[in-house]
DNA sequence: TTTACATTTTTGTTGCAACAAAAATATCAA
DNA sequence: TTGATATTTTTGTTGCAACAAAAATGTAAA
C-alpha cells in the first residue's frame, strides 16, 4: 500500500505488501502492451495470474482503474482502454502542457553526466530500430522521455506523466511495428540533448513538444489505416 | 468501484458501491476542511465514522492515497498531508500547467449562458466572503474555477485538477480565515468572465494563471506567518 | 438467420477473523 | 528529567466464503 510513496523517492521493494506488488506487475504487463486494447481483466484471473489472492488482485485493479489505466465497459467488467479520437488528442493536450513543463524544468537542473546518459539511452533507441526489435524501441524511447523528465527534480509531475503513458500505452503497442519503422523522433530526441547540453530550457520544451505532436500525427495516421480493433 | 467512470459523464449515485460512496464522503470531508493536515486516518475508524466494514473503508483510504489526498508518514499511517514549500510550489507548477489549459479550451466552448451562471457564482462568493462565511466563500470560489474547467470539455483534464485541489484544500482550510479575509481573486475573477464572454481563450488563461499566482502568493505568506502545525 | 427471453455461469462486493508488524505506552536505569 | 528498552495495544494485510448482480450462454419463436 505504501507503493505510491515510495515511487516518489526510491524503488525501495523490500517492505511491499501484494497489493502493491500486483499493481507494479499489473502496470508493467500493461506498458509492454502484454494486453491489447480491450482485453476485459477480471479479479480471479489477475489473482491466478500473480498466484496471490482476490484481495490484493482487487486492489490493483482498482487503483489501475482510478488511474483510468483500466476503464469499466460495464458496471462489473474492466477493460484496457480502447482509445478513440476524442480522447487521444484529449491525452494529447494533457502530455504537451505536462511534459513540456517536465522539458522545461530539466533544463534548469541538468549536469553534464546527464546528456551522456541519455546520448546512452538514445544509442539503445537506434540499436533496437537497426536489428527491428521495436517493442525495445518502444521501451527505450520510454526511459529516454522519463529520463529527461525526472531533471525536472518534480517528482509529482513526473508520476501524473506516467499515468499518462499508462493510458496510451496499450494503444500504441497495438498499432506496432507500422508505428515505429519510421524512426520516430530521432531528430526531436536530437535536438532535446542539444539544447539540454546548452541548459536551454526553452527549446528542451520545443522539442519535447514536437516530439509529441510528430507521434500523435503518426498514432492518428496509422489508427486510420489499422482501425484498432479491441480484441475478443 | 465504477465511481471514476461515472464521474466523467453523470453523477449517477443509484448504482454505487460501498467503496465508492466512502471514497467520495471522505473526498468531500477533506475538500471541505474537516481533517486538519497531520490527521492520521485509520482503516477502523473511518470505517466506523462512515458506517460500513473495513474492506470499503480500505479501499476509499487505498484510492486517496494512490491519488495523493492522503500521504504515508508511515509504513502502516496515513495521514492528510501537511504540504511543505517545496510541494506546494510544485503543485502551483503544475495548476498553472492543467488549469491554464483548460481555462483556454474554456474560451472555445463557452456560451452566453455558461457566463450568466458564472455571474451567479462569483455572486456567491462575494456574498459570503461579505458575512464573514469563509469556508462558503471557498466552496463557492471552487465551484467557479470549476464551472471554467469544465467548459473545456476535456473530462480527463479537469479530474487530474480536481486532484491537486484535493492536495491543496487541507492546507488551504488550515490557513482560513487569514487567508480568505483579502477578497482573493475577485479581481481575476471579474477580468475571466470578460474574457469568456468575449470567447478570447489566451486571456481567460491568463486570468486563472495570475489568479493562481495570487492564491500561492498569499499561501506562502500565511504560511510563514501561523507555521501549518500539525493536528495531533 | 435473427431477435427476444430464460437459464446458467461468472464476477465484484462485502464482512470478518487471524496474523504479523508497527505504533503507542509503560518501565526503569542513568 | 531524559533516554533506552520491554510490553501492550493498535493497525494494515490477507485470504476466504456467502451473496447479489451482471454477463454469457442456451433456447425457442418469428
Amino acid at each position: 500500500m505504501a507503493a505510491h510513496v515510495k515511487e516518489l523517492t526510491n524503488p525501495d521493494r523490500s517492505a511491499e505488501n501484494l497489493g502493491d506488488s500486483a499493481y507494479r506487475q499489473m502496470k508493467e504487463r500493461i506498458i509492454r502492451g502484454v494486453y491489447r486494447p480491450g482485453h476485459k481483466l477480471t479479479v480471479r484471473a489477475v489473482a491466478q495470474e500473480l498466484d496471490v489472492s482476490t484481495t490484493p488482485a482487487r486492489d490493483a485493479i482498482n487503483r489501475l482503474a482510478s488511474e483510468a489505466a483500466l476503464v469499466y465497459a460495464g458496471p462489473k467488467t474492466v477493460v484496457v482502454p480502447v482509445l478513440d479520437a476524442g480522447a487521444l488528442k484529449e491525452i494529447t493536450l494533457i502530455r504537451l502542457a505536462l511534459e513540456g513543463l517536465a522539458a522545461q524544468q530539466a533544463g534548469e537542473h541538468v549536469v553534464d553526466d546527464d546528456v551522456e546518459a541519455l546520448r546512452l539511452l538514445q544509442k539503445q533507441i537506434n540499436s533496437a530500430l537497426d536489428v527491428g526489435r521495436y517493442a525495445d524501441a518502444l521501451w527505450h524511447n520510454k526511459e529516454f522521455h522519463f529520463a529527461i523528465y525526472r531533471l525536472s527534480k518534480l517528482p509529482h509531475l513526473v508520476l501524473m506523466i506516467e499515468t499518462l503513458w499508462l493510458r496510451i500505452g496499450p494503444s500504441l503497442h497495438n498499432l506496432y511495428p507500422e508505428f515505429a519503422k519510421e524512426r520516430f523522433g530521432v531528430h526531436n530526441h536530437e535536438v532535446a540533448m542539444e539544447a539540454l547540453q546548452e541548459r536551454d530550457g526553452a527549446s528542451v520544451r520545443a522539442a519535447i513538444e514536437n516530439d509529441i505532436r510528430d507521434g500523435y500525427r503518426r498514432l492518428k495516421r496509422a489508427c486510420r489505416e489499422k482501425a484498432a480493433l479491441p480484441a475478443s
